[in-house]
DNA sequence: CTGAAAGCGCTTACAG
DNA sequence: CTGAAAGCGCTTACAG
């Protein structure tokens, strides 16, 4: 019933074509009809456009491109017109081969071997913008996991990108990117603190950031107070706010304790297995910065768990102002990133680069802010 | 300084193409250098290769695609070893030009105006399931935001799709795709309860979801249960959990209120403002089941912030089991999907229809199941 | 097992 | 203002 119905619908659409079809056959000799079956079904082309309105390939090509200069008026509208009527888009494929240029942009995220994509909600959104600042430039957007080293490269040739943007990689991945790998495809390290030449930086001022709430903290007046974040002796984004928060402990004449940084992944399992150990084992602890909100609101319940309640007793400050940190009770204290600064800038720096502009001295970094919540007050007396 | 060494890179890069260039130029007369740069840059081709190898394209084209049987093992090997050493990329344009086939996926969500793409978790997790499988079967995919209703098409055969998975659209756009839209293209309708033979459906039991949840609260004791979900009376996801709402009630002799089904975006913001309303209009209701974790959780806030606990006073149900349902204190009781299972689902449909498969008669339905947590227990004594 | 020819649907770089 | 030619990098459908 439903494959009739199929059939029935496909029949009426090919009503249409099929004289031209029939035609095109006897003139050509016979070519097995089902090898271009798709080409008749999807099939107006520049050429049919073309010989329906008595002009050149060319012609068409011009007016469909907007090089009006080059096209009588009279010829511009008479084509326009047939070009929609008869439903032609243009085949992006073939330009793509033609042309210079894809008009294709690449969103690489990484991927752990066979699992899916893990796109936190920061990256959703940035995504979501991206893809909007991207379409409205009449480019198109090309989603990869990248799972081997050699995928990028790939990636960025097998479509001949224009523009790629790299999004949560490691800074030693973007390191070792060579010019062969990036040929001369618009790349932009997203969040990245690689110094590599052949990247385009866009990143949040995440030093300034952890300064922000550290100072907060401090002007609250918290001495004791912990780090938490994962993998911060690498490089990146994470170290640089690590760096802010020792930076802040130095500036108030407070040491230093390796005991009290911790490296903690970014879920609220571990964050509440993180807050649970804290209690335990660091009591003079009154405040903890970490680097995620999600790792903060473990944080809290583990904390909680232990007796130990936010902001009584600890305050905790996240990083990223996520939905999620209004949706807590008490709502979290944390630092905002400008997201649709980061987008807009990628696509920025990207179009520079394709229109053939100079690679700018300084990695674009965009302002943070504190955003103050219930999660964060004075210490405890006593 | 940075610019410095981005030039030395390309020119360290350029090293080895240039004599090649160079000879091609002398060979093929002089054309405009700059024009063909990229080509140069990318450059390798299944011609270089052949060349390099003594072969003909074919043969190359023939070890590339895997026709093994058409192909010596010596050369084979012979050819196997350029590739790599030449670090040969076919291009997918040209591919997708010359076969039937781009191998390319799009995924098309809908895009309010010239607002960004809202992709909620709930669909962050499938894109990054459909993501993951398709590029195991050596598919791109391609993220498009859709506007207006023509830009489905386009998408469609601009890039010469082999197929797309539409995700998040209203059934009214589905009902309305025509064969001349959607061509040839294996087109996927996520959680669509649109009868067009054109698509293939995937969903969850969305029937069955809501007489999961009403059928627990049922069965703790509640007679006053409100629903609460976004644009119930279209046709969809939502409205199959309203019928199943009513479905669950009617079963029970208890009758239908309007007054207490009410409609509600799926944001925290309106889940709070609905809590506020319902505590203060319908005091007798003692149950909630909402269509989205985000809302049950602004609802509970609402309900809070009137001074009415939960699961104390009102119990409360939400729907897909998003990450956030643990996150607050209570955890969320709530209906999960089985993601994993669409994404796969959604694939395997695509696949068959591209293998040439008739369509299956029965859209694909995928189970769900309750997760009892916090946030729902017997109504209030008295 | 291997290859020469034609063509996919466009654009580029010309010449008129 | 308009168009004929060449070519982008592949695959298809053959013929040997």
């Amino acid at each position: 019933m439903v494959n009739a119905l199929h059939m029935l619908g496909l029949a009426l659409y090919l009503g249409r074509k099929l004289s031209s079809w029939m035609s095109h056959l006897s003139t050509a000799g016979y070519r097995h009809p089902l090898a271009r079956w798709k080409g008749a079904l999807l099939g107006v082309t520049l050429k049919d456009i073309a010989a329906e309105a008595g002009v050149s390939l060319m012609t068409v090509s011009n007016v469909v491109n907007g090089k009006q200069a080059r096209v009588s008026a009279a010829t511009r509208e008479r084509i326009m017109r047939l070009v929609k009527e008869r439903g032609y888009v243009p085949s992006a494929s073939a330009r793509s081969l033609a042309a210079r240029s894809s008009r294709l942009v690449g969103l690489l995220v990484p991927a752990v071997g066979e699992s899916s994509l893990t796109i936190d909600p920061h990256t959703v959104e940035v995504v979501g913008m991206l893809e909007r600042e991207l379409r409205r430039l009449d480019y198109h957007l090309m989603l990869r996991g990248i799972s081997r080293r050699g995928e990028i490269t790939e990636a960025l040739r097998s479509w001949n990108l224009d523009g790629a943007v790299l999004l949560g990689f490691n800074d030693v991945v973007i390191d070792r990117l060579t010019a062969a790998d990036v040929g001369d495809v618009a790349l932009v390290a997203m969040d990245s603190y690689s110094e590599n030449p052949l990247a385009l930086e866009v990143r949040s001022d995440d030093f300034g950031g952890a300064e922000l709430a550290m100072r907060h903290l401090v002007g609250l007046g918290h001495e004791r107070i912990a780090f938490a974040g994962p993998a911060f002796s690498d490089t990146g984004v994470v170290r640089q706010r690590f760096e802010g928060y020792r930076k802040v402990l130095a500036g108030q004449g407070i040491a230093f304790d390796p005991a009290l940084a911790s490296e903690v992944e970014t879920t609220h399992a571990a964050g509440l297995e993180y807050g649970r150990r804290l209690a335990a084992e660091h009591p003079e602890v009154t405040a903890v910065f970490t680097t995620a909100d999600i790792l903060a609101i473990g944080l809290i319940e583990g904390l909680a768990a232990a007796g130990r309640s936010v902001p009584g007793d600890v305050s905790v400050v996240g990083y990223d102002n996520a939905d999620l940190a209004v949706y807590v009770t008490p709502k979290l204290t944390t630092v905002a990133q400008d997201l649709p600064g980061k987008a807009a800038e990628a696509v920025r720096l990207m179009m520079d680069r394709l229109a053939g502009k100079d690679r700018p001295e300084q990695a674009v970094s965009l302002d943070v802010a504190l955003i103050e919540r219930g999660t964060a007050g004075p210490p405890p007396v006593g």
